[in-house]
DNA sequence: CCTAACGTCACATGATGATGTGACGCGGCC
DNA sequence: GGCCGCGTCACATCATCATGTGACGTTAGG
């Protein structure tokens, strides 16, 4: 690469900042153009510095590093920023994750895994520790009905059903979806009673509700 | 390791999985105890070789591995099955990873990478190649209201007035609502009535429908 | 060939939702 | 000390939805 990789680090203990800026430092592909001990200005950080890559820790002082990554993606998606943290919880991979992050390491990774790493994200990977990724796979709903013996295809609905099921959600009446579609009022009628018994519910909203939430549509 | 970690192989292509099969029969850690053509008995084919991990195509006849996947992990949920495919496209990656995958690897990986990820996976890890765990991430709702800048509140919802948006999700009628919270059913009404001004809908599947997608609850 | 599932339509009745108007007490704000 | 948003309640009317029952043609499959 001609252009090395501008690395922006966030991180408040000095100690560690200080072997991390070093670490990176060491490496001729990466360019370390900011170690900071917090994020408060981390939109204007981030404009001042133009980095490619953020090396973000979570607990820090004024403001956690979720917000800052939040700010961050608000206004430069394109940066790759990778949470680096003691953090193994839950809770903070999710908030994370759903802030914009691309990448989680826990800060017992190697130093060479850590610079692997921003390798990876620069190419379109998202580093994670094993443990990490593993969470990330048990965030996902475990949903649909298994199986076991009898076949209960909750979701079998015809293609007119879930296309009637689809203008529920976008809010069409029963006399709108009749005109969209240039049927009878009676026939949605017929369409959504069945959309009811095979979705098990008894009224618009929860038919909505449920075709929302298991991606029915 | 004194007891070789058991692998399972599903691939329908006779030659990819008979030199998956040498591959993974090459390392001592490993013991390949079955290699089949399809999944159509995933169930019963765990029971009788009880594998420790399970290397899974998706696109096999008679059965997708997905299907298989789904079977087996609502048997024994305590098998890492990675899955080994070609396919990239998110439908796929979301629809495995909510069936319970443990990692989601492509076929193009190599020999290498795929024999840690074996490894990996045992360890209670996840492995993903570079670009699915990206997409994995960006599976997450980018929600929240970022921050700064154009605030638009939409949904600036009072405490009372989210608290029985929630119930109209949950699939409850004014009647219910009311019951529930123990008030009058006008006053709900009332509540309804303000919520739809606020987020300029007309009816409850609209309501619902801009909650979910919102998440206002 | 017969059945089942689908998509279509009709009629009827009771329940529920949408909309309008008005009112009262409370607490915060300028 | 008003003004405003919130939470509460009431009455009224019309539109829409829920449910039951029944029917017809088409298509795919056993």
């Amino acid at each position: 690469m001609p252009t090395p990789t501008r690395v922006l680090l966030y991180e408040d203990n000095p100690d560690l900042r200080a072997s991390l800026s070093q670490l990176l430092a060491g490496s001729p592909d990466l360019q370390v153009v900011g170690a900071l001990g917090h994020c408060r200005q981390a939109v204007a950080d981030v404009e001042r510095l133009a980095p490619d890559v953020i090396l973000m820790d979570i607990d820090m002082p004024g403001m956690t590093g979720i917000e800052g990554l939040r700010r961050i993606k608000a206004v430069a998606p394109q940066v790759n920023v990778v949470m680096l943290t003691v953090f193994e919880d839950n809770d903070r991979v999710f908030e994370a994750i759903c802030a914009g992050a691309d990448g989680y390491l826990l800060k017992k990774t190697s130093p060479i895994r850590l610079l692997d790493a921003i390798g990876e994200v620069r190419l379109g990977g998202a580093p994670m520790t094993p443990g990490i990724a593993r969470q990330v796979l048990r965030l996902f709903p475990r949903s649909k009905a298994p199986v076991l013996a009898n076949e209960e295809p909750v979701g079998h609905l015809s293609a007119r059903e879930q296309e009637v099921l689809g203008l529920l959600v976008e809010g069409y009446s029963y006399k709108m979806i009749a005109a969209d579609r240039g049927i009878s009022i009676d026939t949605v009628r017929s369409h959504i009673k069945k959309i009811y018994e095979k979705l098990h519910v008894r009224s618009m909203t929860e038919a909505v509700s449920k075709a929302l939430r298991q991606g029915l549509t």
